[in-house]
DNA sequence: CGCCGGTTTGACGCTCTTCAACGGTTGTGG
DNA sequence: CCACAACCGTTGAAGAGCGTCAAACCGGCG
């Protein structure tokens, strides 16, 4: 399968996660090289689909370059919490390698397109190439960031906040690979998702939507993002993007 | 400074922490040998005092090894969440090797005894030690998974059922370091450090504490948690220890 | 046309917060 | 040795915010 792959197949899956590290470091022609080479094969999921199941141990790590995929929990009841919304660039189970049981589901929200790393290979590179090692470490070290404002999130912001803060969140990060311009960008999700994502309703999640579309600060509608009011949204939101750690140091 | 350590005291701020990965993990002499020879300073802060100010750059991570403490974030208006109660042998801040700036404060939530290990220490491990890097690295994963656990906890559950998991969570920790026996364990905490960390305010998690001791299932009194019946505890919190990830295993 | 998934809205109720007062314990200074 | 403050825990009453239930609506598609 590796033999199918294309050096054409092997930038576009890469694309947005060079961006999203290349903001934080530099990463070496060498280290983009072996990147490249770690992928061993591409795979299209559908909208809904489970790309991995709570539990289950893993020989490989994957990376969505296309979609919008999330991390949940679902609990005895039926309750879905959304761990994290995952975009282009971002690794869906990097932890897995050394977690090696995943303990939460992981699955399209979106038809969705990844990349597969084998662990052999993530094992190789931890082996041999300390800098890259330290690079892959702080991606997932960025994933228990936003886990961390999320908890603040959920656990002290309002309703309207905590969605705000949300779609602050995923203006920085989508902007940041290329998916989203000065005053929209696009996000197929329900108004469930956001709900799930939020630990509120989707009957609430649309109530606060309303709100903030009659104060002119933002409108959610067919699956699309329009800011009308950045300064306003950002401090409705107590959005401050220092957690998302944008800043380009040597790591 | 680093001469002033004896070897009984890197022995001793070590003990947690090698209980904690020993558990999942083969960690052999020579990785002991590292880790204690990576060992800068020992040191002591009182109850009540920051350890780490959101913002700062560090130079070096901090591991604990007696004392309880806390990560947490402020609001402007004065609210706290607490992101993460941290026992002996948790490292505090070793994601601030590689985030570089702490996008949390750190703080002794009773008097605390902790190792300082330089920045520098971290990088010859990264540049040297494969296994080792990827112990480390696994203990940030950790830290993780209990975020992820917290945000499903705070998202989706009831205020008796997240207090019940919380004192769930750290019955099982302090037990894989020697700090809790069968039926109780230390914690000298406040009412109001529980809500701080179950996202509730104190007034409700001292009526949810009388709850849970009229139905002798637990009791919290006097710094001391007295487990009176743990497989009903287990049930009310929906406790479910797999993302604590127990399994030892080689990584 | 009629179904289907998602959105929108209203009425109602429960959980948790807020505010406020009181009590118990510990430490401190006169 | 007692008075007093400070801190934490406890309790009550009232209210806000969000959830629940249910129905209507809307656009797309077979």
């Amino acid at each position: 399968m590796t033999a199918e792959l294309s050096d054409r197949d092997r930038d576009e899956a890469l694309r947005g996660l060079l961006l999203k590290l290349g903001a934080r470091d530099r990463i070496g022609e060498e280290e983009k090289e072996i990147l490249r080479r770690s992928i061993s094969d591409v795979r299209e999921l559908p909208a809904g689909q489970v790309i991995v199941r709570a539990g289950t141990t893993l020989s490989e790590s994957t990376l969505l370059f296309e979609g919008f995929v999330c991390r949940y929990k679902d609990m005895a009841d039926g309750q879905r919490q959304i761990l994290e919304i995952h975009i282009s660039g971002d690794f869906l189970d990097l932890h897995g390698f050394l977690l090696k049981r995943i303990d939460h589901n992981v699955a399209a929200m979106t038809s969705a397109r990844f990349a597969l790393i084998p662990h052999d290979a993530l094992r190789r590179i931890s082996e041999n190439y300390p800098h890259l090692t330290r690079i892959l470490w702080f991606s997932t070290l960025l994933d228990a960031a936003i886990h961390r404002e999320k908890i603040l999130s959920i656990g002290r912001r309002s309703a309207v906040t905590r969605i705000a803060h949300l779609l602050c969140e995923l203006r920085v990060r989508l902007k940041l690979v290329g998916l989203a311009d000065e005053g929209r960008y696009a996000l197929p999700l329900k108004q469930a998702d956001l709900a799930g994502a939020t630990g509120l309703t989707s009957v609430h999640v649309n109530r606060m939507l309303r709100r903030l579309r009659n104060e002119e600060i933002l409108t959610f509608r067919g699956g699309e993002v329009v800011i009308h009011d950045w300064e306003r949204l950002q401090k409705l939101a107590e959005f401050n993007p220092a957690y998302l750690h944008l800043e380009r140091r040597p790591r």
